[in-house]
DNA sequence: TTATTTAATTCACGACCAGAATTAATAGTG
DNA sequence: CACTATTAATTCTGGTCGTGAATTAAATAA
C-alpha cells in the first residue's frame, strides 16, 4: 500500500547492494573507501557487500600494486563493475534506422548491428520482424543466457503500465505492446522508453547540480520533445510519457501541426515548422514528413547570412520554445534547461526570442544566465541514455535476491 | 547522495513505526492482524512495533469487550492513536480571518481561537503579531511542551526549501521568512503549505484510487490555484509551491490580471474576472480587491435565470479553465480533477465550456467521465487539510528515535 | 467442564550493520 | 636489512531487526 517497499532485513541488504553498484556506475572504479563516503555505509559493510558480490562474478577487485609511487601504508583495492558479469541488449528506432547493440555490464559496446531503413514504410509484423532480427543478431551466441535486460528507445509516446509504443510520427501502427512481445520472444524484461526520457537520463550526471536536482530537455527534431528531472529523479506522466511541450498551444487556430491540431508550439520550433515558414509556404499547409538534414543547414546558413524569411522563422521558433518553456516554468518552477538538437547555431538563432519571451511572460524576475546549456547532437545522447537506463535495471536486478544471482560468467 | 535514507536496521525500525502509525492515521481505530493486513508485516512484529508504542504512550491498546456478540475465540484488541500523545497547532490565514486551532494527537479539536481581520492592512510585524498571538491562545498553559508541531496555511506562493512565505494576495509585505520566525519564537518544527496543497492533503482519501492515484485540485476563489497529487505523492515545484495555473496564458493580450500580466486564466475564471466581465466592464479595468459572497451568489443567480452576460461570464471562465486542463494533461497526462469552490452550480455553469474545450484541445480522445468531483466548501478541507498535513509530521517525528521519544503525556 | 476456535504474544533463529580489534601491505628509518 | 610507522581492508563481537513456529490468552460451543 506503501511507497517504499523496504520491510525486512533483506530488502536492506538489497538497497544497500544497490547503492554500492550504483556508486560504482557513476563514478567508475572506487577503493573500497570512496564507496563508503559516498553511499555513508560502514568500512564493515562495504567490505561484506563488495566480497559478496565479487563471489557472485558481479564485481571485480584488484590490487594496483607497483606502478604509482604511491604514499605510504596499505595499497588501495581498485572494485569495478566485473564487465562479464552480462550484457545488456540496445535497441534504437530512428525514422531511417533500425540499430541494436550488445553492452557488457561495465558499458562497454561489445556488439552493434544497423539496418538502414525508412520505419514509416514497415506494416506492424514487418517492423517486430525487423525488430527481433537485430536483436538476434547481437545475441550472443554461446551463451545466450547471459543477457539480461533489453532497453528500446524511439521517438513517440510510451505507455509505462503495458510497455507499448502508443503512437511514433514513425511508425505505421499505433498502440504496439511491444514490451510485452519482445519479453515473450526472448524471455528478458524489456524496457521501452522515449527518446526524450532516455536524453535525460543521458544527461543527468551533467545537469543534476548537488543544490538543483532538477532539470528540463528539450529535444529539437522533426517534433519538440521534452524530458524531465524532479528533485532527483526522472518523471514522466501518470499513464504515458506524456511532457507534450511540442503540442501547447502556441497560436489559437494557429499553424497546422502535424498532430491535426492548430497553433501547437511544435508546428512552428520543429523541423519543419521552420521549413515551412522560411520558405513561404502557409502555415495552414500540410506539413512535410522529413526535412533533410542539408536543408536544415541550409537554412541556418540563409539566417546567418541576413535571410528575413529564415531569420523570422528562427525568431518565431524561440518565440514559441519561450512560451512553452514558460508554462513550464508556471507549472513547476524555473529550472536548468538542455537544449538538444541538430546544430548549436540553430540555437544561436532562437534564443534571444526565447528569451524575451520567457522573461515577458513570467511574473517572478528569473535569471536566464545559465540556464540554457546546448548539446548539438542527440543520437550519442539517446544511446548513452539507453545503455545507462538499460544498466540500471540490471543494477537493481543484480542487487536483489542476494542470495543466488550466480548466474554470471567468471570473468 | 541518494534518495532513500534507510540504511540502518534502526531505520528500518522507524520505517515500520511510520506505517503503523499511517495506517492508523488513515483507517482509525484497527485490530493488530488489520494493521498486518494493511502494512504487509507479520504479527509478531505488529505485536512488537504496537506493545513498544503503546509503552511510549504513542497508542492505546483497549480490549474491547462484552457489548458485541462477538463470533468464537479470543476477542480482538482495538489499536488507537493516543489522543494525549501531544497536540499540534494549525494555523489558517485568509483574507478577512485568522485562526489558531490546537489538535490532539488523535485529530480531535480541542482548542480554537479566530481574530476577523483584514490582512491587507497588516504591516509584516503587525502581522506576525497577531499570528503569534493566536498560536499563545491555543498553546496548552500547563504542558507547553506537548505541542510538536505548527502549521500553517495560507493562500499564495511558499517557499519550501525556507519554509516562507514568498507572495500572497491577502499580504502587504513579500518574502516573509515566517517558518523560521515561528520556530524560532516556539522551538517547533513548523511546515507552511499554500492552501491549494493542503486541500490536495485532505483530498487525498477519497480522490486517490488504486489503480488511478493521481488528482489534480483546482481551488476556485479569488485567484485560481491548483494542487497536485502524482504517484501517490504530494507535488510541487522545484523551489516553490509553483503550480499557478491561474496564470497560465489564455488570451495573448488578454484580459488585466491581478498579477499585471494580460490574458491569464486567472483573468477570466477568478471571481473578480467572472464578476468583471460580468458587468460589463472592460477586460483591462484593474481588477477589485475582494468579491463579496453575497455578490457571487447573486451573479450564478442571474445566469441560472438565463441572464446572457451572466452565462456568458461563466461560460469563458470554463473554457479558461478548460485550456488550463488541457494544457496540465498535455503535460502529465489526463487525471482526475477535483473542483472546489463556493458553489456546486458555478460549476455546473462552467462545465460545459470546460469539457468542450478540453475535447476540442487534447488530440488524445480522453474519457471525461468521472474525471470531475466538485466540493462546494474550501474553507473545511483546508482546515482538514492542515490538521492531516501536522499530524502527519508528528507521527514521523514519532517513528523515529524509537528508543526515546517518550515525552508524551500518559493518558 | 471441557473442547474448540481465534487472536495476540513470546521464543528461537537467521540476517543485518556498526564499532573495535585485527590483519595486510606498503614506505620510511636507522 | 630488520624494524617501525602508516594506511587500507577485513574480521570479530555485539546489538537490533523481522519472521515463522510455538505458546498463551480469552472467548464461545458442546
Amino acid at each position: 500500500m506503501n511507497e517504499t517497499n523496504i520491510i525486512r532485513s533483506d530488502d536492506l541488504r538489497s538497497e544497500n547492494r544497490r547503492r554500492v553498484l550504483m556508486s560504482l556506475r557513476r563514478h567508475g572504479a572506487s577503493t573500497p573507501s570512496q564507496i563508503r563516503r559516498r553511499t555513508g555505509l560502514s568500512a564493515a559493510s562495504i567490505s561484506s557487500l563488495t566480497s559478496q558480490m565479487a563471489d557472485q562474478h558481479i564485481l571485480k577487485s584488484t590490487r594496483l600494486s607497483g606502478h604509482e609511487p604511491s604514499t605510504r601504508g596499505r595499497p588501495t583495492t581498485q572494485i569495478t563493475l566485473n564487465p562479464a558479469a552480462g550484457y545488456i541488449i540496445t535497441l534504437s528506432l530512428t525514422i531511417d534506422l533500425i540499430k541494436a547493440q550488445r553492452v557488457d555490464y561495465a558499458g562497454e559496446i561489445c556488439s552493434s548491428t544497423q539496418q538502414i531503413q525508412d520505419t514509416r514504410q514497415l506494416n506492424k509484423s514487418a517492423l517486430l520482424d525487423a525488430l527481433i532480427q537485430a536483436i538476434r543478431q547481437v545475441l550472443p551466441v554461446n551463451e545466450p543466457n547471459s543477457v539480461h535486460h533489453i532497453g528500446l528507445g524511439f521517438q513517440g509516446i510510451t505507455e509505462h503500465a503495458s510497455g507499448s509504443l502508443a503512437w511514433s510520427p514513425i511508425i505505421k501502427n499505433k498502440n504496439i505492446p511491444i514490451g510485452k512481445i519482445l519479453t515473450d520472444e526472448f524471455s528478458l524484461p524489456v524496457s521501452v522508453y522515449n527518446d526524450c526520457r532516455l536524453i535525460t537520463d543521458a544527461l543527468r550526471d551533467e545537469m543534476v547540480k548537488p543544490d538543483i536536482n532538477s532539470f528540463a530537455a528539450i529535444l529539437f527534431s522533426h517534433g519538440v520533445g521534452l524530458g524531465l528531472y524532479l528533485d532527483g529523479k526522472p518523471f514522466s506522466g501518470t499513464r504515458t510519457s506524456a511532457l507534450e511541450l511540442g503540442h501547447l498551444r502556441f497560436e489559437r487556430n494557429g499553424a497546422l501541426c502535424r498532430c491535426g491540431k492548430f497553433g501547437c508550439i511544435e508546428a512552428y520550433a520543429a523541423n519543419y515548422g521552420i521549413e515551412r515558414l522560411a520558405c513561404g509556404q502557409s502555415i495552414h499547409d500540410e506539413p512535410i514528413g522529413r526535412v533533410a538534414t542539408s536543408d536544415q543547414l541550409q537554412l541556418i546558413g540563409a539566417a546567418e547570412a541576413g535571410d528575413r524569411a529564415a531569420i523570422q522563422a528562427f525568431t518565431i521558433a524561440g518565440a514559441a520554445i519561450g512560451e512553452g518553456l514558460a508554462s513550464l516554468f508556471t507549472l513547476l518552477d524555473p529550472m536548468p534547461v538542455a537544449l538538444v538538437g541538430r546544430d548549436q547555431r540553430s540555437f544561436d538563432l532562437m534564443r534571444e526570442p526565447m528569451e524575451n519571451t520567457l522573461t515577458r511572460e513570467l511574473r517572478n524576475d528569473v535569471d536566464l544566465a545559465d540556464l540554457f546549456h546546448c548539446f548539438d547532437e542527440s543520437e550519442p545522447l539517446l544511446e548513452r541514455g539507453l545503455i545507462v537506463n538499460a544498466l540500471e535495471s540490471v543494477d537493481t536486478q543484480f542487487a536483489e535476491n542476494p542470495a543466488q544471482s550466480n548466474t554470471a560468467i567468471p570473468s
